[in-house]
DNA sequence: GTCTCTGTTCAA
DNA sequence: TTGAACAGAGA
């Protein structure tokens, strides 16, 4: 069991290969994500759910697409006719749908049936490429996003502080989703060196315990991780999204962030999006990895085991053995004891401090 | 419900 | 053999 999330967690470092590692699996953990979360995880979803399950749409919309083609025709075209329809109320009766489309433009809705949109959308990847598929509907929200790179609907960043968003995003978009949560993996090479630069200074533990638990382990901590694992799935529609979402902040770092208000994309037009994020949110586990690493970025679920983790990067070794010849320190007390155990087997050992 | 301690497991 | 992370048990 323990194995098993272990490992999934190190799918998520190991295999960038999938990029579309959402937090889900990561931990069922969720990945992840959830959360990885896997990271993903179990976590919590957010109160917020859009009107529109992404499963929801999924199914109907494919479901004609496929009978289009593969029908080729007549009913197929009657009943897509009648089913399309009732994607597009459903769409509007989730705003981010329609008004994404705005963005997109008008021309999204204008020109096309709605359907298609529907499907890349909420299809995470449209797989088969149908030319008219990609040019829809993924992008609404995304539109600027994936389209610029990216990171930046002029909305999005709007409602970031730039701050907040620069930081964040910068890592998280460069790294998929599933990458933050492991930032281990990717990171990997930082966590000793991760930036000498500020790696030390932070740890202290105190910063743990002050910057990043303290100050903002609610919402930063656990958003922050999750936030990025949106990206994954629409670059900024999951920054969006957050406001919407309430609790999420957007911050992928575990610093001491101050990220809390701007968050509010209030203003958006946005809000729309957060179906998408929606449903990506739900897919995350936030409550899983709300610690933080502020050196590494690792994520961890439990306060001691960030501070345990803590010690790998002060190099700090407060278990030494308590054999006389032996001056061996160590950082985990259970990695000291196996130590007498093993090479000096036996002894009640008396159990250093 | 959360945190710490402890044991287990994986990777280097 | 050791470092590191996770999960379970207990407080």
């Amino acid at each position: 069991m323990v194995h098993g999330s272990v490992r999934q967690r190190d799918a998520f470092q190991q295999p960038p290969s999938s990029a579309y590692y959402h937090h889900t699996h990561a931990r069922g953990y969720a990945a992840p994500s959830g959360p990885p979360n896997p990271y993903p995880r179990q976590p919590e979803q957010h109160p917020q759910s859009p009107p529109s399950p992404p499963a929801e749409k999924k199914p109907s919309l494919p479901s004609i697409s496929s009978l289009l083609e593969i029908a080729g025709g007549e009913h197929t075209a009657a009943e897509t006719a009648a089913q399309s329809p009732q994607s597009q109320h459903r769409q509007s009766s989730s705003p981010p749908l329609g008004q994404a489309q705005h963005r997109g433009a008008g021309a999204m809705q204008h020109p096309q049936p709605s359907r298609p949109e529907h499907h890349s959308l909420y299809t995470a990847a449209p797989p088969a490429g149908h030319p008219h598929r990609m040019t829809l509907p993924p992008t609404p929200p995304m539109h600027p996003e994936f389209a610029g790179d990216g990171n930046r609907s002029p909305s999005a960043a709007s409602t970031h502080s730039a701050a907040s968003a620069s930081y964040y995003r910068a890592p998280l978009n460069n790294m998929e989703p599933y990458q933050q949560r492991q930032p281990t993996a990717s990171m990997a090479p930082m966590k000793r060196d991760p930036a000498p630069s500020h790696s030390v200074s932070p740890y202290g533990t105190s910063v743990y315990a002050q910057s990043a638990y303290a100050s903002s382990p609610t919402g930063a901590s656990a958003t922050s991780f999750y936030s990025p694992d949106h990206h994954s799935y629409s670059g900024l529609g999951m920054y969006a999204q957050r406001p919407l979402s309430s609790h999420y902040q957007p911050h992928g770092t575990p610093l001491p962030v101050p990220i809390p208000s701007p968050r509010t994309t209030g203003s958006n037009p946005w809000q729309h999006h957060h179906y998408i994020s929606t449903s990506s949110q739900s897919a995350f586990p936030q409550s899983q990895d709300r610690y933080i690493c502020s050196t590494c970025d690792k994520a961890f679920s439990r306060p001691s085991s960030l501070r345990i983790h803590s010690h790998s990067h002060t190099g700090e070794k407060p278990y030494k053995c308590p054999q006389p010849g032996c001056g061996k320190a160590f950082s985990v007390r259970s990695n000291m004891k196996r130590h007498e155990r093993g090479c000096h087997a036996a002894i009640g050992t008396p159990i250093t401090t």
